[in-house]
DNA sequence: TGCCCGATTAACT
DNA sequence: GTTAATCGGGCAA
């Protein structure tokens, strides 16, 4: 049986959680899957919305771990990010891809996709590639900003197996865009993009 | 106050 | 390859 994460698992650096994220399982109401590609930020990290410190739409990154930030990206889509480390660090893993598992139907439906086996077969590989997908698949806006995650109706398994894990860069930043900083299962299609060899 | 930009995505050429 | 959609934050004035 899949152990569930605690608080503590979250109340570590955020480069040790990210990549023990990969492979975990992550459940929204019964909805997701297996959770293939993170990316870090810590509050030193000029990409980071808190490096300028505590606003109104970062406030849940200065409180404890193991808690949602959810913001909304480019004025449209939201992001889901798990806050980690202690206390006012300020520092958040962003969840940029599940491979979906539970809940297909109304995934796909939130997603505007064909039920249609015919259909879905080749767009199920895009239902939650991506930040900004993989919320709205899930259903999750700001009104799950602030939420713990070891509680419903947030369910996180450890991973059961070892995962391969592939390390890059991350995507669509411009600050610190060097850092490598980006994580996920190598090989895993339903990854926003793949890892470079 | 106003202007520019961004941890994105889909629909274009 | 480019662009539009659209809004909070940072910073100049």
């Amino acid at each position: 049986m899949p152990k569930r994460l605690t608080r503590a698992f979250f109340n570590r650096s955020v480069h040790e959680v990210a990549p023990d994220l990969i492979g975990a399982t992550m459940l929204f109401k019964g909805v997701g899957g297996r959770i293939v590609e993170v990316e870090a930020y810590h509050h030193t990290d000029p990409a980071a919305h808190s490096f300028r410190g505590p606003t109104r739409r970062n406030a849940v990154m200065f409180g404890p771990p193991g808690y949602t930030y959810v913001y909304r990206s480019y004025g449209i889509h939201w992001c889901l990010n798990f806050v980690c480390e202690p206390e006012g660090s300020a520092s958040a893993v962003l969840i940029r891809a599940i491979e979906p598992t539970a809940g297909l139907a109304a995934m796909r439906r939130r997603r505007g996709m064909s039920q249609r086996r015919s259909q879905h077969r080749n767009q199920d590989r895009l239902l939650c590639a991506g930040p900004g997908r993989l919320c709205e698949a899930l259903g999750i806006t700001d009104a799950q900003n602030g939420l713990a995650l070891d509680a419903p109706p947030f369910e996180l398994l450890a991973r059961t197996s070892v995962a391969e894990v592939a390390v890059g860069p991350r995507i669509g930043i411009t600050k610190a865009a060097d850092k490598p900083w980006r994580y996920g299962l190598q090989g895993s299609r339903f990854l926003s993009k793949p890892f470079s060899p």
